[in-house]
DNA sequence: TATTGTTATACTCTATAACTATA
DNA sequence: TATAGTTATAGAGTATAACAATA
């Protein structure tokens, strides 16, 4: 006798998975935020800062802020265009690899963790189900609607 | 070759499901908070404040504001408990109970155009899945965990 | 003294618009 | 003049702590 709906849960079930990855990542001293862009930028390394937030759905003057922090932190680099001086080329350091397999690693825990009530039969299904939904809802494959709302320093 | 696993997606199909229900209810001038509180006030009529304010994982002071705004509207009554005259006891008015019949059927319509990739059977294999997993996740049934993070005036 | 509801303050986050440097 | 990136300002939202009324 719950009567909610499967558009309500999957609202709660995914608020809840958000938020529990945005706990397991900030061990690495991270925010969901950061991780989205990290992993446009080791996607397709060497685009601009407008063109990834064209691609991220967010506004270009919050990613100054944003690569600022990971770039102090030795993860991102910012090398200018020869071509067009005025863009910047951004790209994972050597350490911002090596940051890749750590949170690839801190992701598959939290699936498995998020998904221990299910058989290997039903997470399958339940890929098939999500995949059929957010490619007829005309999601991007990668994005994060709610990235707009995710505070990142 | 997408890649993303069902924990993504749950995250991204979920934050573009409260996404679009915002849509929904904008033009029944609500915010998610609101019918939120709405919603609990009518399942459980009469209780104090501070006693829905733990139930929904917020603090006190956030309903004081939202409280306003529904009372000021007519949609909600605060009306002091005898017994004990510190606090309310919440409950709709007419207006209110008129206005749960319309977010019923937004929230149908919402669940329709959501699910409109899958089948009756697959509809019914998707609702079992996600209450598995929020069985399991130990979610609050009803209770949205993002609803810290919704605004609502 | 403890508790309900309220208000006030500071803090965070976001969005908009100006600014610079390159083109 | 147009564009990439930056900075500055104002606005919205939240959390914390103090406050008044009642117990």
């Amino acid at each position: 006798m719950h009567g909610f709906g499967s558009a309500f849960l999957l609202a709660q079930v995914g608020a809840h998975a958000a938020q529990r990855f945005a706990e397991r990542i900030a061990e690495l001293d991270l925010t969901p935020a950061q991780v989205g862009l990290l992993r446009l930028v080791a996607t397709r390394p060497g685009q601009s800062q407008q063109a990834i937030a064209a691609q991220l759905g967010t506004q270009p003057t919050r990613l100054v802020a944003l690569v600022d922090g990971l770039e102090k932190r030795g993860l991102i680099e910012r090398h200018r265009n020869p071509g067009d001086r005025r863009l910047y080329a951004l790209e994972l350091s050597e350490d911002g690899r090596a940051l890749m397999s750590r949170i690839a690693l801190t992701s598959m825990a939290h699936e498995r963790a998020l998904t221990a009530a299910l058989t290997e039969g039903e997470r399958a299904t339940l890929h098939a189900l999500l995949t059929k939904i957010a490619d007829e809802q005309d999601l991007t494959p990668g994005v994060h609607p709610g990235y707009t709302r995710l505070k990142g320093s």
